[in-house]
DNA sequence: TTTATAATTAGAATAATTCTATTTTAATTG
DNA sequence: CAATTAAAATAGAATTATTCTAATTATAAA
């Protein structure tokens, strides 16, 4: 086997399926190995080239499917660039995305959580915010 | 004819698009039009729909041309939701959207100047954002 | 006016995502 | 530990969103 989950992430894998009333297939744990193991930000497409070297039949149905699964759970997060396909992220710490057009490499960008604070605030009344995606989009002048 | 641009807005588009060394069409007025005289967040098509009113004979791959003519110009922003069609929003001023998962309305969230400077301490040395889109999802409890 | 170039157009092509019908698999129960 | 049942996976078709192509039309400049 090429790489597989530490017990404590096939455990909170599990626990959050389990949550749902949903099966621990090898396809999902494989994708969720695949989306854990590499912290970039994948396309659908990507996820199944990098799935298929595990289980080699899987089809892009269903790592469509799996990786609803994983955002339902909460346990990855979409994320959208203009006119572009979803990608997919691990991290679940706060933070936003930016993406350089220089040369298309996304990087994650923490958000304290007084930051986090200070955005909710533009939140009026009523409004109640499950989630959010923060994207920038501009140039880095320096190698990370 | 069923509407137009006001004196300051259509100075405002020629202006930019001579910036850019582009020519004010019909269509690009139209669609810049529309986008200004509903402000809410149109998808591709729904712009069609609008436009065709005006100019029946406008195609689909016009209205994308002249959105995209738009955005780079900078008098019109994408807005981008999970696993949807991107959106068009004619509010340049500072702000985020919300779309309640209830009724899929979006709202824009002003956002004030302090906000968004503290948004920007994010950003590590070297970052040059352009622009951003930070969108929530949610629901709302009580009307607008 | 003519000319050169840009923009529009229709429709085909591509890309991203979802759906459908069938088969396989996991969990449950006798 | 079989048989059952319901969920999930699968292949491929369908749909949706967006882009491309080649031909036509319109704009701006000379």
């Amino acid at each position: 086997m090429a790489f597989s989950l530490t017990d404590k992430d096939k455990e909170g894998l599990n626990r959050a399926l389990k949550g749902k009333g949903l099966r621990p297939t090898k396809q999902r744990t494989s994708v969720y190995e695949v989306i854990l193991r590499k912290k970039d930000h994948p396309t659908a497409d990507e996820v199944l080239l990098r799935v298929r070297r595990e289980l080699p039949t899987i089809s892009l149905a269903t790592v469509y499917n799996c990786l609803e699964t994983l955002v339902d759970c909460g346990l990855v997060r979409q994320v959208n660039f203009d006119r572009a396909p979803t990608r997919f992220c691990p991290n679940l710490t706060p933070h936003a995305h930016f993406k350089c057009t220089r040369t298309g490499e996304i990087f994650d960008l923490p958000m304290d959580p007084n930051t986090l604070e200070h955005l909710k605030t533009i939140l009026p009344k009523g409004f109640l915010a499950e989630n959010f995606d923060l994207s920038f989009v501009g140039s880095t002048n320096q190698l990370q």
